[in-house]
DNA sequence: CTGCTATCGTTTAGACCTAAACGTACGTCA
DNA sequence: TGACGTACGTTTAGGTCTAAACGATAGCAG
């Protein structure tokens, strides 16, 4: 932080160097010092894709926070939110939570687990004529998610008001459109996420 | 996937429904679940944060996918990437690690645990007049980032290449503001990022 | 020189996730 | 109706991360 500028990072631009990167920004001294010790290193997309995880760990790291503070975890609202935003009954098999919240099942498993030690959600048995589990928010899981969400979502509308509300518009719709052709391309899994809820270690 | 229309992530729009949110969008229907199950939800951020969040996931898992071919891991890449990019002599602290890699110390620590114990970094002794231990890349390590950088980022590149050149710069533009708007809102940490390498689960 | 304090790095405890191995229960096809 | 293949959920093993407790040391003040 203190003396980056000595270190690598953010290095003199060599004689090759693109105009369009600026050895002022933390992004693009990344694809310029792979430039400066490896000349051709393709690095095209670090400008996007450096910065989305970059966003995306901050945000993420901030929504973690919040909900520290309000003794729980992200990983449980997004449980929460899912079934309560399924509207009544608030009930979901195991396996359209795995696609709502793109986790396994395995970690739906356990999050249904956790969550139904605290009270918040039940596992109902298997309908007759079927083997889906369906977990269903109860009585306090619904008041968990009430009193989480707008508090959650508008600290979130909040940390994004720095871009004009034009640009707001404009970086959603380019990640709309960058995010149906990832879709395309890397076999299309289900989708959504809660709306609620950082990306696992994407792992 | 099959039948989400009947439960709830894409419902039939409200009356009152923003003209701007689309029901056949993923992450639109998100926005609109929420304001149908409760009026007047903060869902602004949504747009953005869900859509930042969900291609994080889907570019990391992809990253961990190719890795993982390779017999590697996106952690022990990062770190490698970050002594590469340094230039010689190759060496960091390891505070400057958890700087450039945004993630703790500790997490630093078992990093180069790891990666020492396959021969790809080496701990020197703390210098003389001071507790700061210096990790320092093999030859191993070396070749190792050698033969993945190129492989990993000329992917990635290849996967944004869905939105046009125009596009991808004004993505980028926007990310960047975003970025340093967030940083200057969360109290700026380090930055960085190895140009490789996913989020943490953010938290 | 003695003790305080700040700085570093490591270790530990607790979460959480993925991948894969497992049980089970359907449904089907002979 | 009996065996098989498949779908579903859970369990287990392994890995990674953060937060916080620790241990050790350098710099300073008295």
């Amino acid at each position: 932080m203190t003396d980056r500028a000595r270190t690598g990072d953010d290095p003199p631009p060599p004689a090759t160097a693109p105009a369009h990167l600026d050895p002022g920004d933390p992004v693009d001294a990344i694809a310029l010092a792979w430039l400066r010790e490896r000349p051709g290193t393709p690095v095209t997309g670090i400008g996007i894709v450096t910065r989305l995880w970059h966003a995306a760990k901050l945000l993420g790291e901030d929504r973690r926070r919040v909900l520290a503070a309000a003794g729980q975890d992200t990983a449980t609202l997004d449980l929460l939110s899912v079934l309560r935003r399924s509207g009544p009954p608030y009930r979901l098999t195991t396996r359209e939570l795995a696609e709502r919240t793109m986790v396994t099942p395995g970690a739906v498993s356990q999050r249904v687990a956790r969550a139904e030690q605290e009270g918040l959600v039940e596992r109902a048995a298997p309908a007759p004529g079927s083997r889906a589990v369906a977990v269903t928010l109860t009585d306090r899981g619904h008041e968990v998610v009430e009193s989480l969400v707008d508090r959650v979502l508008a600290r979130e509308a909040d940390l994004v008001s720095g871009l004009a509300p034009e640009q707001q518009r404009a970086l959603a719709e380019l990640l709309r459109v960058l995010l149906a052709d990832l879709h395309t391309r890397l076999g299309d899994r289900p989708i959504s996420q809660v709306g609620t809820e950082p990306p696992g270690r994407s792992g």
